[in-house]
DNA sequence: TATTGTTATACTCTATAACTATA
DNA sequence: TATAGTTATAGAGTATAACAATA
């Protein structure tokens, strides 16, 4: 059976805020200062999932391709992807990671890893307690991949 | 008994993909479009804790103070806070909401619970699996209120 | 004609440096 | 001298509008 309108609001409400806050909190830790959050979110996708169009990247991240064109032109110029002419439909233009860039996305989540996980161990949390927060991730992410 | 550090780990890394992937999410549900990410968060700030010095809200947002100022700014011309000047200290300038600046707060958050408890509510959670999700945000600020 | 991507332009957030006013 | 805040200036991300090249 499923759950009443009631408990939906209440766990919303109280999900929302504790997401806002321990997001803000691990975005402070970055590999690199210079990379902004903008260009590290193409980077991990482009890690996780390989080359894409700048298209693809544009509505993968919810903004205008001019405004993606910024973000991969900063890249390109640290060296983190390489732009490369599609051979089959010459308006295009795929977006690759290079092994810097890889390298960045790897160090950055390492980083984050680590200092939530430092937190974790400095309250002392039981088994039991960390069971509970895995359990809600994976229910977390059923919720933004459907 | 506290966890081990392999379980602390484990639960970190997926801790920390599923909080940045629904605070993207939820993120793009905003009361009014022409309203920042920067101008809500201080906006939110004043509306929990009452009036700051631009120098608090600064430190809190982890920005420069000439940073906060144009924020301000944005949002005085906007008519959702006031500058008032302090009477002890005649350096410092104190910045309160306005009641359009607490309507403001109150839609974002009341539209962006409903946008989540309507995405909760798609999956058809048991009363079983949303305890554990208000299990884990009470765990969860934990980490970021200690 | 529609799609892909870029350039032009403008606005906001961000930072550092330099400044004013006050303590 | 130190602190609170502003202004000046510059860089990055964002948007819309206009454009070129290709399908």
């Amino acid at each position: 059976m499923s759950a009443s309108d009631e408990s939906l609001q209440l766990t919303a409400t109280d999900l929302r805020m504790a997401t806002f806050r321990l997001a803000r909190r691990l975005r402070c830790a970055r590999a690199v200062d210079a990379m902004s959050d903008a260009q590290l979110a193409v980077l991990a996708t482009l890690s996780m999932h390989g080359r894409r169009t700048l298209t693809a990247l544009a509505e993968r991240e919810r903004v205008t391709a001019p405004s993606m064109t910024s973000t991969v032109n900063g890249l390109e110029e640290q060296g983190y992807v390489v732009r490369t002419p599609d051979a089959e439909d010459r308006r295009r233009v795929q977006v690759d990671i290079t092994e810097a860039g890889a390298e960045i996305v790897a160090q950055t989540i390492r980083r984050r890893d680590e200092l939530l996980a430092e937190m974790l161990g400095e309250l002392d949390f039981t088994e039991e307690e960390l069971a509970v927060l895995r359990a809600a991730s994976a229910l977390m992410r059923k919720v933004v991949e459907p």
